[in-house]
DNA sequence: AAATCGGCCAACCGCCACCAC
DNA sequence: AGTGGTGGCGGTTGGCCGATT
């Protein structure tokens, strides 16, 4: 049986008061995060250390830039939840003083739903095939289909524009399709990332391309060709 | 004015990876 | 190599609050 994270008798749950929040912050400043574990403790706060741990990345730390997302940091929350599927974590690490927290909690309340009125599956960033409700979405050149967000199954010959990992569930979380790529992408601290998608020509292919500049020092480009008739969507500027 | 609904968001839960031993 | 402890992550929950009926 699995020993819970550290001991919940006794322990506070539920919403911090601003003494328990003075607390925390009083001492993060002076002795800074260490041992998660036993800062409780060491701060007299009757909280587990991982909700301490919460507490401060998601919402005491000074350099959390609160408020409305800007646009700019809306489109690149969608590219890169295009390019790296769920990783709120990694997500967030490209948007200064946004937290995984919120970044994940604004895709769920308002991109997805944004994205499902276009008729883009959130899940895959694919048009549905279904004829679109109009909406006014500068980003997208073809709005599409209203269709519920499970559609991700509903259709098997849509193959997905970028393979996301999105969707994935815990058990997969580490044993997604994509080789090695992705794991470069989770080890790399000075991840720059330059997303490209080409709006078809002629032909009715969509050539993603993704070059991943890691610690300025390696670049990975990766291709992924996507065939048949997929309505054209352009996400990215 | 009261009841209901729906959205938002802070916080919790459980799993996994990593590290030290 | 195996094990246990810890931190980190993503999914989910639940309470609050404004909008609607």
């Amino acid at each position: 049986m699995r020993k819970p994270c550290c001991d919940k008798e006794g322990t506070n749950k539920g919403a911090w008061s601003k003494q328990e929040d003075q607390k925390l912050i009083d001492y993060i400043r002076i002795h800074g995060e260490g041992c998660w574990r036993s800062l409780p403790k060491a701060a007299g706060l009757d909280r587990c250390g991982k909700s301490c741990r919460l507490r401060w990345i998601n919402y005491l730390r000074p350099d959390i830039k609160r408020g409305n997302f800007g646009q700019d940091e809306e489109d690149l929350i969608i590219k890169l939840h295009a390019l790296l599927g769920n990783r709120w974590s990694l997500i967030a690490g490209r948007l200064p003083g946004r937290t995984d927290n919120e970044v994940k909690n604004y895709w769920n309340s308002h991109i997805r739903r944004k994205l499902i009125s276009m008729g883009i599956d959130p899940n895959n960033h694919r048009l549905n095939q279904i004829p679109p409700i109009p909406f006014s979405q500068p980003k997208c050149v073809s709005p599409a289909a209203t269709s519920s967000h499970e559609s991700m199954n509903n259709n098997e010959s849509s193959k997905p524009l970028i393979k996301p990992f999105a969707n994935t569930t815990t058990a997969d979380r580490v044993s997604d399709t994509t080789s090695g790529f992705e794991d470069e992408i989770s080890g790399s601290l000075d991840l720059n990332l330059d997303l490209t998608i080409a709006v078809p020509s002629a032909s009715s292919l969509t050539l993603v391309q993704e070059k991943l500049q890691i610690n300025s020092k390696s670049i990975v480009t990766k291709e992924v060709t996507i065939s048949e008739q997929a309505p054209t969507l352009v996400l990215f500027r």
